[in-house]
DNA sequence: CATTTTATTGACTACAAGTCAATGACCTTG
DNA sequence: CAAGGTCATTGACTTGTAGTCAATAAAATG
């Protein structure tokens, strides 16, 4: 990496360490870009070498701790799919409440819109968490874990309706509700009796 | 009610069925208050009459078809708790379906939205599903159908989760699955799994 | 009929998102 | 190492629109 590069790399990692403390105390609403800016020390224009929009800020923002999730369970497979499951639930709302309800909500909002369409394919959240979803419940196949009738796809977008809920009614709720006393309670409980008919 | 204020209820009719409109067609990001206003037929003005913001009056396009829901369950008292819950599942995400995916993009986004705090009660379609899942679960254990200890307030919380990640679901996967198949094949299994340890 | 109330209007303000031409530091190559 | 090309940076500028408000007129009140 030339000189030019690595001071880019570091503008980008200002912009993204300045947006998040931003948003986390104020909202992102109630920021602009140029507040995100002069906290990072650049000028207004630099802000759109990096992001489109000004919304795009959030999803790399977040991107870091999630795709730290992605890589532990790689490292799982030793793991019964409902074990290695509950983890990702777990850890998800770690993520979650580390984040904090200012991203999550825009976070949330982000991927609900229409508009929002990066160019690199990272951008987008949940088509990631679909993909990798699915690989976890295709490699249960081949284990014989999974029955070979198991509905892949549409369990996969159970599993991510009930986070996304966590997530939305946790945001909605304030963050009055612990989410990890939620997830600890229940998710196993709702695993079981959703993967129950196609176990093996 | 006298001459004006008849009118002013027609003024408000003719914002909501035009911002209803458009917002399913174009989506809310891609129209403006003055194409509502345009096409209600009034100034632009007016909208702020009986709106205070943009965002409010996806609300209030909402509220008439969810509304219709608590109506019914009021009509329901012979039922079985599970059996009501899952009516209600599946007339949610019917009126989902029915305003279509704009309109529950943005109704997510207002709901998640630190900053929408109308002043009419109304307003907070969150806080009203949970008063109303409360009264359904604190009558069930007055009937003796469900424990004294049901933890009321989690399970609430966990059945608007559901609800509401379905919803987000459904609006990121660009209504691509069928809300209804989904619901039948699953929310009975959840929630009687859900259910299962506080049924008497 | 005189007075008050209130919905309507649209020009106006305020604000911020996003653009872009100019700049100069750095990189490439002959 | 010099010349030419590349590309991140800059901030003044454009554009768009959300929301305001003083003036108006129609209706209610007494």
């Amino acid at each position: 990496m030339n000189k030019r590069q690595s001071a880019a790399q570091e503008t980008r990692r200002k912009l993204i360490t300045a947006g998040l403390e931003l948003i986390k105390e104020k909202g992102f609403d109630a920021i602009n870009v140029e507040d995100i800016t002069h906290k990072a020390g650049v000028a207004k224009g630099t802000f759109y070498t990096y992001f489109k929009r000004k919304e795009d800020i959030v999803l790399d923002i977040s991107r870091v701790p999630f795709n730290e999730i992605a890589q532990e369970l790689q490292n799982m497979n030793h793991l019964k799919i409902i074990e290695k499951l509950s983890h990702y639930f777990h850890r998800f709302m770690e993520c979650v409440e580390s984040c904090g309800i200012h991203v999550c909500r825009q976070w949330t909002k982000d991927v609900l819109d229409p508009n929002n369409v990066p160019d690199n394919k990272d951008g987008q959240k949940w088509a990631y968490d679909v993909a990798m979803l699915k690989e976890i419940l295709n490699a249960a196949i081949k284990n014989k874990e999974l029955k070979e009738n198991t509905p892949v796809e549409l369990l996969t977008h159970i599993i991510i309706s009930e986070l996304y809920g966590m997530m939305t009614c946790w945001c909605m709720s304030d963050g009055k509700f612990e989410p990890l006393n939620w997830t600890n309670k229940f998710c196993n409980i709702q695993l079981k009796a959703i993967f129950e008919p196609y176990l093996n």
